[in-house]
DNA sequence: CGACTAGGTAAACGGCTGCTAACCTCCCGG
DNA sequence: CCGGGAGGTTAGCAGCCGTTTACCTAGTCG
């Protein structure tokens, strides 16, 4: 049988699927309790108010991805081979995780200040992992403009859930192949 | 001196930057109020509700967006030029109205239900001028692809928002390569 | 000049919602 | 066997917020 998850994580799954479809704060208290099967407000035992589970679902995203980037990039050899690998990672997190990601993309705003100081925090670093990747295998590229790619190529992968009318592994493939060949015009190009 | 924007529209385009920075349901009726020099309930002389705001907000880009692509694409001659004119008035669109765009992107969910099938019905509509677009300079994409392929040519180009450390131009000229360039790899590659 | 209208105000209401309080019930270790 | 903590429950409060109401201007037009 399967490593049970803790209530907590039950709960922050559950949330983080209701926030992706309906805004954080489109979703009451008692709707994320009735989707883990308890009523409404027994979800303060395990969390000390909504903010706070956003708080860990968001900060918890930022060191997944982050550490996981980060692993990719010292285990490949050559710059080409730590790109493929860094596409690879945010797809198949993007495809395997879609209200994770939704939710990171459209609910920084309602993080409380702290909260949301720490999140930054890990989403700069993250982006300066794919940046310096990025301007080592396209040399021209400036720090601005790779960091401006950065931010293209995360939008470019993180459109699944709008879009899963693909089975998943045509999906990562043609998300993988649209991601490298967009932050490689330059070579063919000019 | 300038065509006045009339009240609606300074409102609409008020309420349109403060649902993309706090989400629609992060703001008051009050802030939008403030944000335009009158108080409050004082909106209720130009809007039904709140959720109207949204709802032609919403209505209006997405008029917007679908009549300037099918233009552009009939202006065109070739197939390579439409999609290159297609990825034009997108990224320009992107670049001078990212609030819309924002508000787009993340607020479908809080429109009211026949608002929601409206903007959805337009939407699917734009949709289908990028595929048919798509296939016609890349026929060996099937529609799936090509559906699925445009959303996220999409979600590169409203990524604008988030990176605005370029200047328009360079910003413009990188966003319309890289998303050309993400639709073409398979002339290159196999 | 008088009356109607467009547009604004402040005050109040009503419902929703996050959170707390008080209470219950297993389960488990000494 | 029994006491306490973990994890539920329902009822209720408090505050926020969209909306309505009643009232007040300033133009404008017959």
């Amino acid at each position: 049988m399967a490593e049970k998850p803790s209530r907590r994580d039950q709960i922050l799954t559950a949330a983080a699927e209701l926030f992706a479809r309906h805004g954080f704060h489109g979703v009451g208290i008692d709707d994320i309790g009735a989707a883990v099967g308890i009523s409404g407000p027994a979800l303060y035992r395990h969390f000390r108010s909504k903010d706070a589970m956003l708080g860990e679902m968001l900060t918890s995203i930022s060191e997944r991805l982050l550490d996981g980037g980060q692993a990719r990039v010292d285990a490949a050899t050559t710059a080409e081979e730590a790109l493929r690998a860094l596409v690879g990672w945010h797809v198949d997190f993007a495809l395997d995780d879609p209200a994770l990601i939704t939710v990171q993309m459209r609910n920084l705003a309602n993080l409380t200040d702290p909260d949301r100081r720490r999140v930054r925090a890990l989403q700069r670093r993250y982006v300066e992992v794919w940046v310096e990747t990025i301007r080592r295998t396209v040399p021209d590229f400036d720090e601005p403009t790779a960091r401006a790619a950065a931010h293209a190529v995360f939008g470019l992968i993180n459109s699944t859930p709008h879009s899963a009318h693909l089975d998943r592994d045509q999906m990562a493939a043609l998300l993988s192949r649209m991601a490298l060949a967009s932050l490689t015009p330059v070579v063919v190009t000019s």
